[in-house]
DNA sequence: TTATCATATAATAATATACTTATATATTCA
DNA sequence: TGAATATATAAGTATATTATTATATGATAA
């Protein structure tokens, strides 16, 4: 049942990427909803540029896609790379960060924009 | 089936570990055989202390384990660690690397001591 | 159109990482 | 015991990483 499609070259760029708890964190998230950078802030309270920046290594590796909508832009997991199966995998064993949307939602800063 | 025993800060200290291509390769390796420091040497073409301390940083997080045979020491994987099966799973979706040993034995360099 | 809000990028600084060479330690064997 | 071999540690250096502040860009709404 093992894939054993990516190189161990491939599987260090994305291990690195995961390598750090905001990243981690973000991606588990992303796996239950939709999320924008603003969100992101608010919950991981650094500098917005901080987690812009995180987003663009995530986004550079097609681990995640954009949408603008209206004002924000929406980030989610591009379930079409050919690495998603071996994320999903590291993800599926780590605990849920979901507790940190529903925090989200009872301070009244979650977006549910369009 | 998920185990989910790791909080997100103790994956990402392991992730961080195996995010190097040598350290990622090395536990690989383990998974097939014990090796000891100059086999990895050999392999990776890097300098012994190089190696000595990609081995250090594995054993300081109890990943890998060393057990002195005589001149040499060999590593192995502890497999009684609980982050485990975490690691196992991560491996599980690399490429075999034994096609390494094959080599160092096929150049008269692999140790078979004891 | 101008102010505001959301996000991205640039520049910079602090810290971490992964090598190297030099040297110390531990074991084996003549 | 002393030389040789295997490994670990120390020190130094180059590079990578992650944050910050300042600023640019792009969309919306008064």
């Amino acid at each position: 049942m093992n894939q054993q499609q990516l190189s161990i070259e491939q599987a260090t760029v994305i291990l690195k990427l995961l390598a750090d708890k905001t990243r981690l964190t973000i991606v588990k998230l992303l796996q239950e909803q939709d999320c924008c950078v603003c969100e992101f802030v608010e919950i991981f309270q650094v500098s917005q540029p901080s987690i812009s920046q995180h987003l663009r290594k995530l986004r550079d590796a097609d681990i995640v896609k954009e949408d603008r909508r209206g004002q924000w832009i929406f980030y989610s997991i591009n379930t079409e790379n050919s690495t998603f199966s071996f994320i999903e995998q590291v993800l599926s064993q780590i605990p849920s960060q979901k507790e940190k949307l529903i925090e989200l939602e009872r301070s009244g800063k979650r977006i549910t924009c369009c």
